[in-house]
DNA sequence: GAGTGGTCTAGACCACACG
DNA sequence: GTGTGGTCTAGACCACTCA
């Protein structure tokens, strides 16, 4: 039985679908050119849709490719990178702060965030919404958890839910002593509610920031913000003096 | 024509699949516990098995399952903290450093390193490959660039390609100053060398560490870390005293 | 060799954006 | 309406692990 192919070690039709493609992206096409749809590409190099939408998938995670439904698939401009260093010693809220404040109510803290904090899980926590956008880009969207317990002042808020109540409790924040802040970074996957913030499909990959904000010895807040992990890079502001630049971000003449 | 669904909104149904099964997860296995397999799964939800796969991609992003071909998928433990906080002034090498020295040889570096270097293009670097290995398992690989021209007494060491040069490479390292490094974060697909250090497949969603370390005013060396994503949750040490605890990794007596 | 997850096919229909 | 990507199906074969 004499075999059809020489290769020895058979790649995936997907993996080398993704290398050509990724290839061909940076020799024939520009930032923000639409590429051909799918079943012209599957056709193109002889294989079925599904395979062919593997390879795209990959190059989507890696941030090549971006894919809306109803309109096509364009080459994704190079990453932006954002600061999220720990450096900042201040609270969420703070001036300068680029997060936009939306929401913020009152409710039963989620398990994790429970976890986090060492609250009680029937004690209520003030919930604040914000989101960051960027370039007219949604990049991420924060859920920041206080529970009551952490900062009694703020049951004096009067306002009702909604952005002058967030911006209430951030104001009310900024009063107290931040004594540190710790923070991980992890792959998840966005739920619902921040897809729809982000722009993105549920599911989308996202990095997820967890941050615990610390003052008088224990976690006083907890904030969980998921980064559009397609179109970001999180970076750690520099320990030295030196700036640092993006080159590949800089041409945006045409 | 009547609709047959009352759903005004139809969630797709690997979505829902996911939701049952992750909560399927919380309440009827244990960790490390073997599920049916996926035949028998799509079978039991009435589904295609591509539907279900779609589901258990997303759980096995999230953390929360283990796939291994041959062998069936399993309840992923938690994800382990990987410290990763840039607060530790030195040299990779360093005393303390967990990671294990693989290979080191000299050759011509990536596009993105040469960018973020600044070298010329055809400028021969050193290239140091390491791995970190955790409670037995395999959690990150390693590629350290060390352009010539920043380390010049580099060119003297004679041992040749191999984890004894990856040493000498390494401990003639820590005789610079360190000025200061900046890291940075972003997702990526594990490329064949990385994935087969990890113990996965290619294209395998890992976390990319991006670390220049600066002397003398300027970028000495590149570390491009990749860190399995389903395993691995990045930490960034505390900026108060308080020390950080992640309750259900304690255990491990058995 | 039996059983597992990984790859691939050739279709179909759906949700969405845009003219 | 037309065209796009997103979902879904019912198969098939392959690569790998393990007894």
């Amino acid at each position: 039985m004499g075999t059809t192919q020489l290769e020895s070690v058979p790649e995936p039709k997907y993996w080398h679908l993704k290398t050509v493609i990724g290839e061909a992206l940076d020799s024939d096409f520009t930032v923000g050119e639409i590429l051909p749809n799918e079943r012209a590409l599957a056709a193109r190099f002889g294989v079925a849709r599904a395979t062919l939408r593997q390879a795209l998938e990959q190059l989507e995670l890696e941030g090549r490719l971006q894919r809306r439904r109803g309109v096509g698939t364009t080459v994704a401009p190079p990453r932006m990178g954002v600061d999220v260093s720990t450096s900042t010693h201040s609270w969420p809220g703070a001036p300068g702060d680029a997060w936009q404040p939306v929401d913020c109510r009152a409710a039963a803290a989620p398990a994790a965030v429970v976890r986090a904090l060492d609250v009680d899980g029937d004690e209520d926590v003030h919930t604040v919404r914000r989101i960051l956008v960027t370039h007219g880009q949604p990049v991420a969207a924060e859920l920041l958890y206080i529970p009551s317990g952490s900062v009694p002042e703020l049951s004096a808020i009067d306002a009702p839910s909604g952005v002058a109540r967030a911006r209430s409790v951030l104001r009310e924040l900024q009063h107290r002593l931040l004594d540190g802040q710790d923070r991980a970074v992890e792959l998840g996957s966005a739920r619902a509610d921040d897809a729809k913030e982000l722009d993105r499909l549920p599911g989308a990959p996202v990095l997820v920031v967890t941050t615990r904000y610390y003052t008088e010895g224990r976690a006083a807040a907890v904030s969980v913000a998921t980064y559009r992990a397609d179109t970001c890079r999180l970076t750690f502001g520099a320990s030295g003096d030196v700036e640092i630049r993006h080159d590949a971000q800089a041409r945006r003449a045409s």
